[in-house]
DNA sequence: CTAGGTGCAAACTGTTTGCAACCCT
DNA sequence: AGGGTTGCAAACAGTTTGCACCTAG
């Protein structure tokens, strides 16, 4: 883990790495089947889903997971801070009616609780704005989220 | 429907007399299970998820609504631009690892082929930020995802 | 030995689809 | 009459859970 050769594998590396340690550091054992998941993830660009991360530990070289695993497995990952969700559409959606009167506005969701309330705000579309023409993909829609603890939950 | 009374009302009628217009203009026929689903709608305040919608017309006074019929009617209005998809939180997640190294980043979906990219913006952030600190939620956590064509797709 | 890790299969929940009946225009 | 509209039930896909067995510490 010396100099810069290459950052990519070398940070995976060092993931899985932290990985372990914060694990064991939460009381918990090794496994084999968490081990090709971390190993996975580390090599990932991005976002995989549970079937995605499934099919590959079976299809592939490595280790096959069973499906519930993958999905305790993730869900450690997540408590710990070491792994993230990413909503990107599909599946548990909600809808709700557009209306010009009803200003172009986003979601808070309490984590607790479940709920959602509206909010909006002039310098975060800004921003979104300019972004939009920033980035390689001709922006449609754009949705933001902001996850947390309600007042009522909060307290 | 003359003043101002209650607003609310005022916009939730416009809104299911502006749909029904757009569906007509559009070559639809007019029909009960879509006629309730709009009415719910129109009084929602915030997004509702199909089963919600669901069970609110069926355990409710109005009209029961079969499940099959609300999810074509909610394509239907997402499709003329009349009600919007909303993701909050559950199901159908992609899960990416937490790495220091490994900016803080959201998403780009193409909606048509369904890649899944990275980015990353320093403005976008710092609006989040400041929002953060003037909303009734103890944010944790916020997700920005940004849906359109990628440029394979645009093509 | 003991608690956590894993697999398997069944149960759930949200969503989609095939098909026949129905109603608006 | 003709085509969009509905309902019902079955099929799907992602996720969760119960239970028995295995394994790291």
């Amino acid at each position: 883990m010396s100099a810069h050769a290459s950052h990519q594998a070398d940070s995976a590396a060092d993931w899985v790495q932290r990985a372990e340690a914060a694990l064991t550091a939460a009381g918990r054992k090794r496994g084999g089947a968490r081990r090709a998941v971390l190993e996975l993830l580390s090599q990932q660009a991005c976002a995989l889903t549970a079937p995605e991360i499934e099919d590959a530990l079976r299809g592939d070289s490595t280790r096959a997971v069973s499906r519930a695993s993958v999905y305790r497995i993730l869900e450690q990952l997540e408590e710990l801070g070491l792994a993230q969700r990413v909503e990107t559409g599909q599946a548990k959606v909600r809808y709700e009616r557009v209306c010009d009167q009803v200003e172009h506005h986003h979601h808070l969701v309490c984590d607790e609780c479940g709920v959602v309330m509206p909010f909006s705000d002039p310098d975060l579309e800004h921003a979104i704005t300019r972004l939009s023409e920033r980035v390689p993909l001709s922006v449609s829609e754009h949705e933001i989220v902001l996850h947390g603890a309600c007042r009522d939950c909060a307290a």
